[in-house]
DNA sequence: TCAAGGACTGAAATCCAGTTCACTTCATAT
DNA sequence: ATATGAAGTGAACTGGATTTCAGTCCTTGA
Protein backbone atom coordinates (compact mmCIF):
# COMPACT_ATOMS: atom_id res chain seq x y z
CA UNK A 1 0.00 0.00 0.00
CA UNK A 2 1.48 3.27 -0.89
CA UNK A 3 -1.88 5.60 -0.56
CA UNK A 4 -3.27 6.79 2.58
CA UNK A 5 -6.24 9.46 3.39
CA UNK A 6 -3.73 11.78 5.38
CA UNK A 7 -5.37 14.31 7.38
CA UNK A 8 -4.29 17.29 4.83
CA UNK A 9 -5.81 15.19 2.15
CA UNK A 10 -9.17 14.93 4.40
CA UNK A 11 -8.97 18.55 4.51
CA UNK A 12 -8.23 19.65 1.37
CA UNK A 13 -11.59 17.26 0.48
CA UNK A 14 -13.55 18.74 2.21
CA UNK A 15 -12.08 22.59 1.55
CA UNK A 16 -13.32 21.15 -1.98
CA UNK A 17 -16.48 20.03 -1.32
CA UNK A 18 -17.22 23.44 0.60
CA UNK A 19 -15.93 25.05 -2.11
CA UNK A 20 -18.53 23.42 -5.07
CA UNK A 21 -21.86 24.34 -2.55
CA UNK A 22 -20.12 27.91 -2.37
CA UNK A 23 -19.95 28.13 -5.85
CA UNK A 24 -23.41 27.02 -6.47
CA UNK A 25 -24.25 30.06 -4.47
CA UNK A 26 -22.17 32.27 -6.56
CA UNK A 27 -23.38 31.38 -9.88
CA UNK A 28 -27.35 30.82 -8.70
CA UNK A 29 -26.97 34.41 -6.96
CA UNK A 30 -25.70 35.77 -10.87
CA UNK A 31 -27.87 33.65 -13.47
CA UNK A 32 -29.66 32.25 -11.07
CA UNK A 33 -31.22 28.20 -10.82
CA UNK A 34 -32.51 28.19 -14.20
CA UNK A 35 -28.90 29.27 -15.96
CA UNK A 36 -26.89 27.49 -13.41
CA UNK A 37 -24.96 24.67 -15.11
CA UNK A 38 -22.65 21.96 -13.48
CA UNK A 39 -20.03 23.52 -16.05
CA UNK A 40 -20.71 26.71 -14.74
CA UNK A 41 -20.78 25.91 -11.19
CA UNK A 42 -17.06 23.89 -11.72
CA UNK A 43 -15.44 26.26 -13.47
CA UNK A 44 -16.85 28.89 -10.34
CA UNK A 45 -15.63 26.26 -7.99
CA UNK A 46 -12.07 26.14 -9.94
CA UNK A 47 -12.35 21.98 -10.43
CA UNK A 48 -13.65 20.33 -13.35
CA UNK A 49 -16.82 18.93 -14.69
CA UNK A 50 -16.23 15.76 -13.29
CA UNK A 51 -15.24 16.49 -10.12
CA UNK A 52 -18.56 17.37 -8.96
CA UNK A 53 -19.69 13.89 -9.26
CA UNK A 54 -17.27 12.75 -6.89
CA UNK A 55 -18.55 14.79 -4.31
CA UNK A 56 -22.09 14.94 -4.88
CA UNK A 57 -23.97 12.15 -6.73
CA UNK A 58 -26.64 14.69 -9.35
CA UNK A 59 -27.18 18.03 -9.83
CA UNK A 60 -29.76 18.11 -8.27
CA UNK A 61 -28.37 16.77 -4.87
CA UNK A 62 -25.77 19.43 -4.63
CA UNK A 63 -28.59 22.10 -5.78
CA UNK A 64 -30.43 21.10 -2.52
CA UNK A 65 -28.03 20.26 -0.63
CA UNK A 66 -26.57 24.49 -1.37
CA UNK A 67 -30.22 25.45 -0.73
CA UNK A 68 -30.28 23.83 2.54
CA UNK A 69 -27.03 25.52 3.79
CA UNK A 70 -28.20 28.69 2.51
CA UNK A 71 -31.53 28.63 4.15
CA UNK A 72 -30.75 26.94 7.13
CA UNK A 73 -28.57 30.28 8.06
CA UNK A 74 -30.64 32.42 7.34
CA UNK A 75 -33.34 30.51 9.41
CA UNK A 76 -30.70 30.80 12.32
CA UNK A 77 -30.44 34.59 11.99
CA UNK A 78 -34.29 34.90 12.34
CA UNK A 79 -34.48 32.35 14.94
CA UNK A 80 -32.33 33.74 17.05
CA UNK A 81 -33.93 37.44 17.21
CA UNK A 82 -38.04 35.33 17.41
CA UNK A 83 -36.59 33.81 20.33
CA UNK A 84 -35.19 36.67 22.11
CA UNK A 85 -36.15 38.62 24.75
CA UNK A 86 -39.56 41.82 24.46
CA UNK A 87 -43.00 40.97 23.65
CA UNK A 88 -43.82 39.03 21.04
CA UNK A 89 -44.96 41.49 18.48
CA UNK A 90 -41.36 43.43 19.15
CA UNK A 91 -39.88 40.75 18.44
CA UNK A 92 -42.03 39.82 15.39
CA UNK A 93 -41.18 42.92 14.14
CA UNK A 94 -37.23 42.77 14.87
CA UNK A 95 -37.42 39.21 13.15
CA UNK A 96 -39.56 40.65 9.94
CA UNK A 97 -36.99 43.34 9.96
CA UNK A 98 -34.20 41.46 9.47
CA UNK A 99 -35.39 38.99 7.46
CA UNK A 100 -36.13 42.14 5.43
CA UNK A 101 -33.10 43.72 4.58
CA UNK A 102 -30.96 40.62 4.43
CA UNK A 103 -33.67 39.62 1.63
CA UNK A 104 -33.03 42.81 0.00
CA UNK A 105 -29.32 43.39 0.59
CA UNK A 106 -28.86 39.67 -1.71
CA UNK A 107 -31.88 40.35 -3.74
CA UNK A 108 -31.21 37.81 -6.33
CA UNK A 109 -29.83 35.31 -4.32
CA UNK A 110 -32.58 35.15 -2.39
CA UNK A 111 -35.19 35.25 -5.46
CA UNK A 112 -33.08 32.03 -6.47
CA UNK A 113 -33.31 30.03 -2.83
CA UNK A 114 -37.27 31.25 -1.93
CA UNK A 115 -38.63 31.36 -5.83
CA UNK A 116 -36.94 30.80 -8.36
CA UNK A 117 -38.25 27.61 -10.28
CA UNK A 118 -36.23 24.50 -9.92
CA UNK A 119 -36.14 20.78 -10.25
CA UNK A 120 -39.04 18.81 -8.17
CA UNK A 121 -35.80 17.05 -5.96
CA UNK A 122 -34.51 20.80 -5.26
CA UNK A 123 -38.15 21.53 -4.13
CA UNK A 124 -38.67 19.71 -1.77
CA UNK A 125 -36.07 20.73 0.47
CA UNK A 126 -36.83 24.21 -0.14
CA UNK A 127 -40.24 23.19 0.66
CA UNK A 128 -38.92 21.93 4.32
CA UNK A 129 -37.40 25.83 4.86
CA UNK A 130 -40.33 27.43 3.91
CA UNK A 131 -42.28 25.21 6.61
CA UNK A 132 -40.17 26.14 9.01
CA UNK A 133 -40.50 29.98 8.27
CA UNK A 134 -44.13 29.75 8.33
CA UNK A 135 -43.61 28.17 11.62
CA UNK A 136 -41.72 30.57 13.06
CA UNK A 137 -43.88 33.54 12.34
CA UNK A 138 -47.18 30.96 13.55
CA UNK A 139 -45.36 30.77 16.68
CA UNK A 140 -45.13 34.27 17.02
CA UNK A 141 -48.51 34.88 15.96
CA UNK A 142 -49.84 32.38 18.56
CA UNK A 143 -47.75 33.71 21.26
CA UNK A 144 -49.12 37.47 20.62
CA UNK A 145 -52.61 35.69 20.68
CA UNK A 146 -52.23 34.16 23.91
CA UNK A 147 -50.53 37.24 25.07
CA UNK A 148 -53.40 39.64 23.77
CA UNK A 149 -51.35 41.28 21.34
CA UNK A 150 -53.51 40.29 18.75
CA UNK A 151 -56.87 38.90 17.76
CA UNK A 152 -57.74 35.62 17.60
CA UNK A 153 -57.19 33.88 14.13
CA UNK A 154 -56.15 31.02 12.16
CA UNK A 155 -52.38 31.51 12.68
CA UNK A 156 -51.77 28.73 10.24
CA UNK A 157 -52.86 30.67 7.43
CA UNK A 158 -52.01 34.18 8.60
CA UNK A 159 -48.67 32.95 8.88
CA UNK A 160 -48.55 31.51 5.59
CA UNK A 161 -49.68 35.07 3.92
CA UNK A 162 -47.57 37.08 6.15
CA UNK A 163 -44.70 34.95 4.34
CA UNK A 164 -46.34 35.26 1.04
CA UNK A 165 -46.25 39.55 1.56
CA UNK A 166 -42.63 39.54 2.84
CA UNK A 167 -41.80 37.90 -0.41
CA UNK A 168 -43.76 38.86 -3.21
CA UNK A 169 -42.71 42.68 -1.74
CA UNK A 170 -39.08 41.75 -1.20
CA UNK A 171 -37.87 39.86 -3.81
CA UNK A 172 -40.64 39.10 -6.29
CA UNK A 173 -40.82 40.32 -9.71
CA UNK A 174 -43.24 42.87 -8.33
CA UNK A 175 -40.83 44.35 -6.14
CA UNK A 176 -38.75 47.50 -6.86
CA UNK A 177 -35.02 47.29 -7.31
CA UNK A 178 -33.78 48.64 -4.02
CA UNK A 179 -30.76 47.66 -3.83
CA UNK A 180 -28.65 50.13 -3.71
CA UNK A 181 -30.04 51.68 -0.69
CA UNK A 182 -32.55 49.17 0.35
CA UNK A 183 -32.19 51.50 3.92
CA UNK A 184 -33.33 54.74 2.65
CA UNK A 185 -36.26 53.45 0.10
CA UNK A 186 -38.63 53.13 2.78
CA UNK A 187 -40.00 49.93 1.60
CA UNK A 188 -39.10 47.75 4.22
CA UNK A 189 -40.78 50.28 7.02
CA UNK A 190 -43.63 50.14 4.65
CA UNK A 191 -43.15 46.07 4.21
CA UNK A 192 -43.08 45.72 8.51
CA UNK A 193 -46.05 47.87 8.56
CA UNK A 194 -48.01 45.91 5.99
CA UNK A 195 -47.09 42.89 7.91
CA UNK A 196 -48.00 43.76 11.82
CA UNK A 197 -51.21 45.59 10.47
CA UNK A 198 -51.77 42.28 8.55
CA UNK A 199 -51.80 40.30 11.72
CA UNK A 200 -53.74 42.58 13.63
CA UNK A 201 -51.25 44.30 15.43
CA UNK A 202 -51.32 48.13 17.05
CA UNK A 203 -48.78 49.80 15.52
CA UNK A 204 -46.63 51.05 18.68
CA UNK A 205 -43.24 51.75 18.21
CA UNK A 206 -41.28 53.86 15.84
CA UNK A 207 -39.63 52.86 12.38
CA UNK A 208 -36.45 52.10 12.33
CA UNK A 209 -35.35 50.57 15.45
CA UNK A 210 -34.03 47.59 14.93
CA UNK A 211 -31.26 49.73 12.77
CA UNK A 212 -29.65 50.84 16.65
CA UNK A 213 -29.89 46.87 17.80
CA UNK A 214 -26.63 45.45 18.67
CA UNK A 215 -25.35 42.92 15.85
CA UNK A 216 -26.41 39.68 16.62
CA UNK A 217 -23.67 37.33 17.26
CA UNK A 218 -22.55 34.21 16.36
CA UNK A 219 -24.85 34.10 13.35
CA UNK A 220 -23.75 36.65 11.13
CA UNK A 221 -21.78 34.95 7.92
CA UNK B 1 -56.24 26.47 -59.02
CA UNK B 2 -58.35 24.37 -57.01
CA UNK B 3 -57.32 24.91 -53.60
CA UNK B 4 -58.90 28.14 -51.63
CA UNK B 5 -58.99 28.71 -48.33
CA UNK B 6 -62.91 29.31 -47.57
CA UNK B 7 -65.04 30.50 -44.83
CA UNK B 8 -64.97 26.74 -43.50
CA UNK B 9 -61.47 26.15 -43.76
CA UNK B 10 -60.79 29.43 -41.98
CA UNK B 11 -62.99 28.11 -39.02
CA UNK B 12 -61.27 24.69 -38.17
CA UNK B 13 -57.98 26.25 -38.59
CA UNK B 14 -59.55 28.50 -35.55
CA UNK B 15 -61.21 26.22 -33.80
CA UNK B 16 -57.94 23.77 -34.00
CA UNK B 17 -55.97 26.84 -32.69
CA UNK B 18 -58.19 27.41 -29.58
CA UNK B 19 -58.51 23.67 -29.08
CA UNK B 20 -54.60 23.11 -28.99
CA UNK B 21 -54.56 26.14 -26.65
CA UNK B 22 -57.16 24.94 -24.52
CA UNK B 23 -55.23 21.52 -24.43
CA UNK B 24 -52.64 23.18 -22.93
CA UNK B 25 -54.43 24.28 -20.08
CA UNK B 26 -56.12 20.98 -19.57
CA UNK B 27 -52.86 19.32 -19.75
CA UNK B 28 -50.98 21.56 -17.48
CA UNK B 29 -54.27 21.63 -14.79
CA UNK B 30 -53.50 18.18 -14.50
CA UNK B 31 -49.90 17.43 -14.64
CA UNK B 32 -48.84 20.67 -14.20
CA UNK B 33 -46.65 22.68 -16.92
CA UNK B 34 -43.06 20.25 -15.71
CA UNK B 35 -44.61 17.41 -17.30
CA UNK B 36 -46.96 18.90 -20.41
CA UNK B 37 -45.19 17.31 -23.44
CA UNK B 38 -45.73 18.76 -27.06
CA UNK B 39 -46.94 15.13 -27.42
CA UNK B 40 -49.46 15.01 -24.82
CA UNK B 41 -51.01 18.48 -25.42
CA UNK B 42 -51.06 17.20 -29.24
CA UNK B 43 -53.17 14.30 -27.94
CA UNK B 44 -55.48 16.20 -25.87
CA UNK B 45 -56.25 18.41 -28.63
CA UNK B 46 -57.15 15.52 -30.80
CA UNK B 47 -53.98 16.12 -33.68
CA UNK B 48 -50.73 15.10 -34.28
CA UNK B 49 -47.39 16.40 -32.73
CA UNK B 50 -45.97 17.77 -36.03
CA UNK B 51 -50.14 19.93 -36.46
CA UNK B 52 -49.14 21.74 -33.15
CA UNK B 53 -46.10 23.19 -34.97
CA UNK B 54 -47.78 24.49 -37.71
CA UNK B 55 -49.75 26.74 -35.48
CA UNK B 56 -47.09 27.54 -32.82
CA UNK B 57 -43.81 28.18 -33.45
CA UNK B 58 -42.63 26.53 -30.54
CA UNK B 59 -43.64 25.12 -27.51
CA UNK B 60 -43.07 28.58 -25.33
CA UNK B 61 -44.66 30.46 -27.37
CA UNK B 62 -47.93 27.81 -27.15
CA UNK B 63 -47.42 27.72 -23.38
CA UNK B 64 -47.16 32.13 -23.13
CA UNK B 65 -50.32 32.00 -25.16
CA UNK B 66 -52.15 29.64 -23.20
CA UNK B 67 -50.97 31.62 -20.14
CA UNK B 68 -51.86 34.89 -21.27
CA UNK B 69 -55.41 33.49 -22.30
CA UNK B 70 -56.02 32.33 -18.78
CA UNK B 71 -54.80 35.24 -17.15
CA UNK B 72 -56.20 37.76 -19.13
CA UNK B 73 -59.76 36.16 -18.35
CA UNK B 74 -59.22 35.66 -14.42
CA UNK B 75 -57.84 39.30 -14.94
CA UNK B 76 -61.54 40.87 -16.83
CA UNK B 77 -63.29 38.68 -14.12
CA UNK B 78 -61.64 40.66 -11.38
CA UNK B 79 -61.64 44.30 -13.02
CA UNK B 80 -65.14 43.95 -13.59
CA UNK B 81 -65.34 43.31 -9.79
CA UNK B 82 -62.84 46.50 -9.05
CA UNK B 83 -64.25 48.72 -11.50
CA UNK B 84 -68.00 47.83 -10.23
CA UNK B 85 -69.91 49.97 -7.83
CA UNK B 86 -69.30 50.75 -4.19
CA UNK B 87 -66.59 52.20 -1.99
CA UNK B 88 -63.55 51.00 -2.97
CA UNK B 89 -62.74 49.06 -0.22
CA UNK B 90 -65.92 46.95 -0.79
CA UNK B 91 -64.79 46.68 -4.21
CA UNK B 92 -61.57 45.59 -2.81
CA UNK B 93 -62.98 42.69 -0.41
CA UNK B 94 -65.04 41.69 -3.41
CA UNK B 95 -62.07 41.36 -5.95
CA UNK B 96 -59.83 40.03 -3.03
CA UNK B 97 -62.93 37.25 -2.65
CA UNK B 98 -63.67 36.38 -5.85
CA UNK B 99 -59.86 36.18 -6.97
CA UNK B 100 -59.78 33.49 -4.19
CA UNK B 101 -62.95 31.26 -4.86
CA UNK B 102 -61.78 31.03 -8.26
CA UNK B 103 -57.88 30.20 -6.94
CA UNK B 104 -59.32 27.85 -4.80
CA UNK B 105 -61.54 26.11 -6.58
CA UNK B 106 -58.73 25.13 -9.72
CA UNK B 107 -55.89 24.79 -7.29
CA UNK B 108 -53.61 23.00 -9.41
CA UNK B 109 -54.25 25.24 -12.69
CA UNK B 110 -53.64 28.36 -10.82
CA UNK B 111 -50.27 27.12 -9.54
CA UNK B 112 -49.48 26.24 -12.88
CA UNK B 113 -50.39 29.48 -14.35
CA UNK B 114 -48.69 31.80 -10.92
CA UNK B 115 -45.58 30.25 -9.58
CA UNK B 116 -44.74 26.95 -11.36
CA UNK B 117 -41.24 26.49 -13.03
CA UNK B 118 -41.84 26.98 -16.80
CA UNK B 119 -39.44 28.39 -19.49
CA UNK B 120 -38.07 31.70 -19.22
CA UNK B 121 -40.19 32.87 -22.26
CA UNK B 122 -42.81 31.87 -20.97
CA UNK B 123 -42.28 33.64 -17.59
CA UNK B 124 -42.11 36.97 -19.27
CA UNK B 125 -45.77 36.32 -20.22
CA UNK B 126 -46.55 35.73 -16.62
CA UNK B 127 -44.73 38.77 -15.23
CA UNK B 128 -47.00 40.97 -17.40
CA UNK B 129 -49.98 39.74 -16.09
CA UNK B 130 -48.28 39.56 -12.41
CA UNK B 131 -48.13 43.42 -12.75
CA UNK B 132 -51.90 43.57 -14.03
CA UNK B 133 -52.90 42.02 -10.95
CA UNK B 134 -50.52 44.59 -9.04
CA UNK B 135 -51.78 47.78 -10.97
CA UNK B 136 -55.14 46.59 -10.18
CA UNK B 137 -54.85 46.36 -6.91
CA UNK B 138 -52.24 49.43 -6.21
CA UNK B 139 -55.64 51.37 -8.05
CA UNK B 140 -57.96 49.82 -5.34
CA UNK B 141 -55.63 51.20 -2.76
CA UNK B 142 -55.00 54.53 -4.22
CA UNK B 143 -58.76 55.21 -4.71
CA UNK B 144 -58.96 53.57 -0.47
CA UNK B 145 -56.49 56.28 -0.09
CA UNK B 146 -57.87 59.67 -1.52
CA UNK B 147 -61.68 58.42 -0.55
CA UNK B 148 -60.05 58.24 3.28
CA UNK B 149 -60.93 54.68 3.78
CA UNK B 150 -56.68 54.01 4.28
CA UNK B 151 -54.49 55.38 5.96
CA UNK B 152 -51.20 57.13 3.21
CA UNK B 153 -49.23 54.14 1.95
CA UNK B 154 -46.92 53.63 -0.04
CA UNK B 155 -49.47 52.07 -3.34
CA UNK B 156 -46.94 50.25 -5.39
CA UNK B 157 -45.75 48.21 -2.49
CA UNK B 158 -48.31 47.61 -0.44
CA UNK B 159 -50.17 46.24 -3.86
CA UNK B 160 -46.86 43.82 -4.07
CA UNK B 161 -47.34 42.32 -0.83
CA UNK B 162 -51.35 42.05 -1.13
CA UNK B 163 -50.82 39.82 -4.48
CA UNK B 164 -48.29 37.61 -2.67
CA UNK B 165 -49.95 36.38 0.59
CA UNK B 166 -53.55 35.53 -1.46
CA UNK B 167 -50.87 33.48 -3.87
CA UNK B 168 -49.38 32.15 -0.74
CA UNK B 169 -52.03 31.86 1.41
CA UNK B 170 -54.22 30.31 -1.32
CA UNK B 171 -52.22 28.08 -3.53
CA UNK B 172 -48.86 27.88 -2.18
CA UNK B 173 -46.82 24.98 -0.73
CA UNK B 174 -47.90 26.07 3.07
CA UNK B 175 -51.72 26.41 1.93
CA UNK B 176 -54.22 24.04 3.21
CA UNK B 177 -55.28 21.80 0.72
CA UNK B 178 -59.13 22.52 1.06
CA UNK B 179 -60.10 22.07 -2.99
CA UNK B 180 -63.11 20.23 -1.97
CA UNK B 181 -64.59 22.50 0.62
CA UNK B 182 -62.98 25.87 0.39
CA UNK B 183 -66.07 27.92 1.22
CA UNK B 184 -66.72 25.88 4.61
CA UNK B 185 -62.86 25.53 5.73
CA UNK B 186 -62.87 29.28 6.37
CA UNK B 187 -59.92 30.26 4.98
CA UNK B 188 -60.60 32.58 2.47
CA UNK B 189 -62.87 34.75 5.30
CA UNK B 190 -58.84 34.49 7.47
CA UNK B 191 -57.44 35.58 4.22
CA UNK B 192 -59.52 38.63 2.77
CA UNK B 193 -59.27 39.29 6.70
CA UNK B 194 -55.57 39.04 6.25
CA UNK B 195 -55.40 41.63 3.21
CA UNK B 196 -57.95 44.22 4.40
CA UNK B 197 -56.04 44.35 7.85
CA UNK B 198 -52.83 44.64 6.22
CA UNK B 199 -54.04 47.45 4.23
CA UNK B 200 -54.90 49.39 7.38
CA UNK B 201 -58.95 48.93 6.00
CA UNK B 202 -61.57 49.18 8.79
CA UNK B 203 -63.33 45.79 9.03
CA UNK B 204 -67.02 47.04 8.60
CA UNK B 205 -68.73 44.07 6.41
CA UNK B 206 -69.92 40.37 7.48
CA UNK B 207 -67.94 37.90 6.03
CA UNK B 208 -69.58 35.91 3.01
CA UNK B 209 -71.09 38.93 1.88
CA UNK B 210 -69.99 37.75 -1.84
CA UNK B 211 -72.03 34.52 -1.71
CA UNK B 212 -74.80 36.85 -2.29
CA UNK B 213 -73.90 38.65 -4.93
CA UNK B 214 -75.60 38.20 -8.25
CA UNK B 215 -73.16 36.01 -10.89
CA UNK B 216 -70.97 38.59 -12.97
CA UNK B 217 -72.56 38.65 -16.55
CA UNK B 218 -70.13 38.79 -19.50
CA UNK B 219 -66.76 36.91 -18.09
CA UNK B 220 -67.97 33.57 -16.89
CA UNK B 221 -66.20 30.76 -18.34
C1' DT C 1 -63.70 12.78 -61.88
C1' DC C 2 -59.39 14.95 -61.31
C1' DA C 3 -55.60 18.22 -60.62
C1' DA C 4 -53.72 21.48 -57.25
C1' DG C 5 -52.24 23.08 -53.16
C1' DG C 6 -52.50 23.36 -48.38
C1' DA C 7 -53.14 20.69 -43.89
C1' DC C 8 -51.90 16.70 -41.20
C1' DT C 9 -49.00 13.06 -39.74
C1' DG C 10 -45.51 10.75 -36.87
C1' DA C 11 -41.07 8.76 -37.35
C1' DA C 12 -36.63 10.52 -37.44
C1' DA C 13 -33.30 14.25 -36.76
C1' DT C 14 -31.68 17.41 -33.63
C1' DC C 15 -30.60 19.54 -29.44
C1' DC C 16 -29.06 20.02 -24.90
C1' DA C 17 -27.73 19.50 -20.32
C1' DG C 18 -26.61 15.82 -16.97
C1' DT C 19 -23.76 12.01 -16.30
C1' DT C 20 -20.05 8.67 -17.14
C1' DC C 21 -15.43 6.75 -17.52
C1' DA C 22 -10.84 5.77 -19.54
C1' DC C 23 -7.06 8.22 -18.79
C1' DT C 24 -3.85 11.47 -16.31
C1' DT C 25 -2.10 13.57 -12.26
C1' DC C 26 -0.88 13.59 -7.57
C1' DA C 27 0.27 12.34 -2.77
C1' DT C 28 2.10 8.82 -0.02
C1' DA C 29 4.94 4.88 1.96
C1' DT C 30 8.49 1.90 0.97
C1' DA D 1 13.23 6.62 -6.91
C1' DT D 2 9.19 4.15 -7.50
C1' DA D 3 4.97 1.58 -6.96
C1' DT D 4 0.28 2.24 -5.50
C1' DG D 5 -4.22 3.74 -5.43
C1' DA D 6 -7.19 7.52 -5.02
C1' DA D 7 -8.46 12.21 -6.93
C1' DG D 8 -9.11 14.93 -10.94
C1' DT D 9 -10.16 15.61 -15.82
C1' DG D 10 -13.05 16.66 -19.87
C1' DA D 11 -14.49 14.59 -24.09
C1' DA D 12 -17.87 11.40 -25.18
C1' DC D 13 -22.17 9.31 -24.02
C1' DT D 14 -27.04 9.30 -22.84
C1' DG D 15 -31.81 10.02 -22.56
C1' DG D 16 -35.52 12.62 -23.02
C1' DA D 17 -37.66 16.36 -25.10
C1' DT D 18 -38.40 19.61 -28.94
C1' DT D 19 -38.55 20.35 -33.69
C1' DT D 20 -38.46 19.02 -38.57
C1' DC D 21 -40.02 17.18 -42.99
C1' DA D 22 -41.05 13.85 -46.65
C1' DG D 23 -45.02 11.58 -47.50
C1' DT D 24 -50.18 11.23 -47.11
C1' DC D 25 -54.73 12.99 -46.75
C1' DC D 26 -58.32 16.57 -47.64
C1' DT D 27 -60.80 20.16 -49.60
C1' DT D 28 -61.81 22.79 -53.46
C1' DG D 29 -62.83 24.43 -58.31
C1' DA D 30 -62.83 23.09 -63.03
Amino acid sequence: MAYRRTQQIEERLADRRQAIVKAVRRVAGEVGFRDAQIGMVAAAAGVATGTVYRYFPSKAQLFAEALAANSQHELNVVTVIADGEGSPMARMEDAIRVFAVRAVKAHRIAYAMIAEPVHAEVDVTRLEYRRAFGGLFQRLIDEGIAAGELPAQDSAATSACLFGALIEGLIGPLAPDTAQSPQESGLIDTIVAFCLRAVGAVPARSPGRIARLRPISGVSR
